[in-house]
DNA sequence: ACCTCGCTTTAAAGCGCTTTAAGTCCCCTG
DNA sequence: CAGGGGACTTAAAGCGCTTTAAAGCGAGGT
């Protein structure tokens, strides 16, 4: 297996220096149709690629988007996506750190910063604000999905409130008043999500009913045991992610509690899982692939466009309105 | 935002060479204890970090290991996850390129390759072994969950045969004797996975039954409704993986059917959707671990130790025994 | 014939680190 | 006290590419 071909081969192969050939491989303008053609035609025969080590080096700029994410989570995976797509357009390498059983966010982010990447995309972290502050002192960074407060960071995440929200208001047009939470815990999201409720629930004159659950399905199964049996059971239930929801129409199914006859059920995030059709779940979308374009733009527009005022971008989610809801049994 | 320090700035801080500098901050052996402990001190103090381009660049030698997959499956984050903590152990750095909607096989190794990638371990590829073949000549490449025939890739992955057969074998220990099967389609596993059933069933004396499937949810509620409706209902249910094992559950409760009560049902993969307590599903266990240390070990011993010859390591699976099954109704 | 002006091409200087061969010291032998 | 070692340290040569300043080179102008 003989060594990778260079960049010098290419350029002696045709007989110009590897300035040129550099400029012809990049598309950079200077050299004459015949060089680049020729160049191009020794690259290909030689299946010449450039080193992206050596070529970082030299450059400047790396022109490199970290990424932190959890590869066990499928939102990640989603945003993951598009912003690869994006940062394609835009003329930036995305490098990927995941977390791991023994790499936690402080880890992962200094593989990303060993990369030199020129700003960092951190989906839904997990640190404190304060280290979020500290590592935003050394580059730039984007919080996609979390609401961080009292950190230099960029942030592009949606609304919860106006999600849960659009969800009730969903449920209280169908003719629906007792409408259930199931909770999500602690997490920042989980308090906006429950947040939320109780305040549209209060504005529209209702009772809320809280929940507790924990963002899982185990979590949506003891809640759902719960509200089945319940003396007066709730027509309807929201809860603050699709795992719950899942777990909750589980839990219903088993106890003969039909969906959405007896009781409806909204979700949250619009997951895969929402979309299958033997769940067909009524559930508020994020827009993750908007959220990916921002966050990549938010990063851009620092790097590129030398913004340096603090930006925090508030998306506007939807309902998709599936079969998990309907009005409820009159009497 | 000032520059990042750099081994310069280290090596001056304390005066010394860059080169004595380098050693410390490796670990290498050759300086002393006291400039060993100035150095640190100093690169604590400035906050370096090495620029990986840069060691990558100067080290003859890259370690790094780069890694197919698709972001999206559950199953590769498991892998993933295991191979960073080997890796970790044997002194590699993990790459990861992932699958996107406009990035495929070939682009994301095109992306690995470029980063010089000493050795590749592509996760459950669809390539065609020709690409693979072509692609190990140039690397060398570990595909990790398939079988590959006729192409020069070292291969880590479980028998199927095996894990069907002691399925089966667990459920005829119970007393079953009507077992159908449900299919996962046309790809290299499903195709192994239904031929493991119909030798086993064969061997065993028993008529097999085989159900049209493929992977996902929404087949085994297919599959489960047909099921649930037949005539002569079988009394259990092995399914080619856990995806359709969940649907053919959620159809046989819509259905009334009663599991392990009427019908017993096991997966394949014992992926967490199993573990769930309300699934508590019997699946055959692959290992993922094992097979993510293997896979990093067939890599590292091309490297390292000079292997040439071509390695396959089959791994036997192990059936996880849950609440799913249970000796059929007598009578 | 001499200049100036574009268009191309290139020599050479790095990018930030690793590595090797060559020192430098200092202490111990003989 | 010369010579030999051992323990450290470092100058310098890259790694493979990008980039910049400057050199070439015809063509057109005077």
């Amino acid at each position: 297996m003989d060594q990778r071909p260079r960049l010098a081969d290419v350029a002696a192969r045709v007989g110009v220096s590897t300035a040129s050939a550099s400029l012809v491989l990049r598309g950079a303008p200077g050299p004459s149709a015949q060089t680049r053609e020729r160049v191009l035609a020794a690259a290909a025969e030689l299946g010449y690629r450039v080193d992206r080590a050596a070529s970082l080096l030299a450059r400047r700029r790396r022109h490199q988007l970290g990424v932190l994410l959890d590869v066990r989570n499928p939102f990640h995976a989603e945003l993951v996506e598009e912003i690869h797509v994006e940062a394609d357009k835009v003329g930036y390498e995305v490098v990927l750190a995941t977390l791991t059983r023994d790499r936690d966010e402080r880890r992962a982010v200094e593989t990303l910063l060993d990369f030199r990447c020129e700003a960092l995309i951190l989906l839904g972290p997990d640190s404190p604000a304060s280290f979020l502050d500290t590592l935003a002192q050394q580059v730039p960074c984007v919080v996609v999905g979390r609401m961080v407060r009292d950190a230099a960071v960029d942030v592009v995440r949606s609304s919860d409130g106006v999600g849960v929200d659009a969800a009730l208001h969903h449920l209280i047009g169908l003719g629906h008043t007792r409408i259930a939470f199931v909770d999500g815990g602690r997490g920042a999201v989980a308090v906006d999500r429950r947040r939320g409720y109780r305040r549209t629930m209060q504005r529209a004159g209702l009772t809320a009913q809280v929940v507790g659950g924990d963002h899982t399905e185990d979590g949506g199964v003891r809640a759902g045991r719960l509200l089945a049996a319940a003396g007066d059971r709730p027509t309807a239930v929201m809860t603050s992610n699709d795992r719950l929801a899942v777990g909750v129409l589980d839990a219903f199914l088993r106890a003969g509690v039909s969906v959405p006859g007896d009781v409806s059920v909204v979700g949250y995030d619009d997951s895969v899982l929402a979309r299958l059709a033997h769940i067909d779940l009524t559930s508020v979308n994020q827009d993750a692939p908007a959220q990916a374009r921002n966050a990549v733009q938010a990063a851009v527009s620092r790097l590129d466009a030398g913004r340096t005022a603090r930006s925090e971008m508030v998306l506007i989610p939807h309902l998709v309105v599936r079969g998990s809801t309907a009005a409820p049994a009159s009497g």
